[in-house]
DNA sequence: ACGTACATGTAATTGGTTACATGATTTC
DNA sequence: GAAATCATGTAACCAATTACATGTACGT
């Protein structure tokens, strides 16, 4: 049970559809959390059936009839519950970073490719990721926002989302960086 | 196939046995990847059938006798072919982001402990890293290193996994001071 | 006519976690 | 005498990915 939880989290913010919730599995969420639709339905359909969430059916005129999820009080205590309990410490699975372990053995400009690719889908999470935040805090300063707004939870782990793909990128750009300067310096000897 | 990659690039740094593996992805390597005895056990297995990694037994006086794999001609290819590849967008999956998205829902003390043992984790990490990068480097200053050492992509990855440890450690902090002072304003109205 | 967005799934397979199992040796 | 380290697995279960499936509506 891992996506549960994280499924509950993004319904706080209000109702949602599956396929909204896709969505918010792609951009925003996805920061902290991936998944896809498949599991999304899956993982609603179980929460329904548990009583954490309650959906009630939109009829729309030209799209397809929906349903919008809401969290229950039994699903406001069972992450209230996921609060206090031990948290498994975060991990990372990063193809990138394999590659990059490998990078005394394999070819540098295949690998250089692919840290510029990342670099660049790194910088595009960050002016969205920029967008978001501005959204959320209105007028506001983040200060303000972060004293007296109303939801703070979205806000704060967006700005570990924004930190993270700077972090991305910064180390992106370095490690292309140390890769051109060995190559050149290994081409002069 | 996932690990797979994980573990050919672990074993380019010289020969481990099953057991030095799991500690391997227990410190260092786990920056990128993690994984649990039972998983690499049979991923060796499975390597090693496809002849990719190759082992060697070494008997031991007072151990018992180990199996030490290195990574074969064959496995270096596949590791190359893996370079060259599509990779996939890097995932996180952080119970405690989870719960600070339902930052607004959830009591504030609860998540402020988990946060400082995050914290406290993160730092024990950054003084980990800071010291596998040393030992690595050895004499040299870090630009000297990556411009001249014979082996850094270890050094690069460690980089990456200090950069994210600390994020980790001022963003848990940060999140902390917010949480606090929010309650502070609110017993004051 | 074609692609994208909306809207929701099932089925098969692979990958990962949890629990269990064994047994010697070294360190506190 | 207890706990940690070395050394390696099996079995059962749960989670996640891949492939497949269906149908409407809107924009170009």
């Amino acid at each position: 049970m891992a996506l549960r939880h994280a499924v509950l989290a993004a319904l706080l913010e209000g109702e949602l559809s599956g396929y909204q919730l896709t969505k918010a599995f792609d951009i925003g969420v996805a920061n902290f959390w991936h998944a896809q639709p498949q599991q999304l339905y899956a993982e609603l359909t179980r929460l329904e059936k548990d009583g954490l969430i309650a959906g009630r059916a939109v009829v729309q005129e030209t799209r397809p009839t929906k349903r919008l999820f809401h969290v229950t009080d039994a699903g406001l205590a069972e992450l209230e519950e996921f609060t206090a309990a031990f948290a498994k410490p975060s991990f990372i699975r990063d193809d990138l970073l394999v590659k990059v372990q490998a990078a005394d053995h394999v070819d540098s400009e295949t690998l250089i490719a692919q840290l510029s690719e990342r670099a660049a889908f790194a910088e595009a999470k960050i002016q969205l990721f920029g967008k978001l935040l501005r959204k959320m805090r209105g007028d506001l300063t983040e200060e303000e926002f972060l004293r007296h707004g109303r939801r703070i939870g979205p806000y704060l782990t967006c700005l570990r989302g924004l930190a993270l793909e700077q972090g991305n990128r910064d180390w992106c750009e370095r490690t292309i960086t140390v890769l051109r300067e060995r190559k050149h310096s290994r081409a002069r000897h």
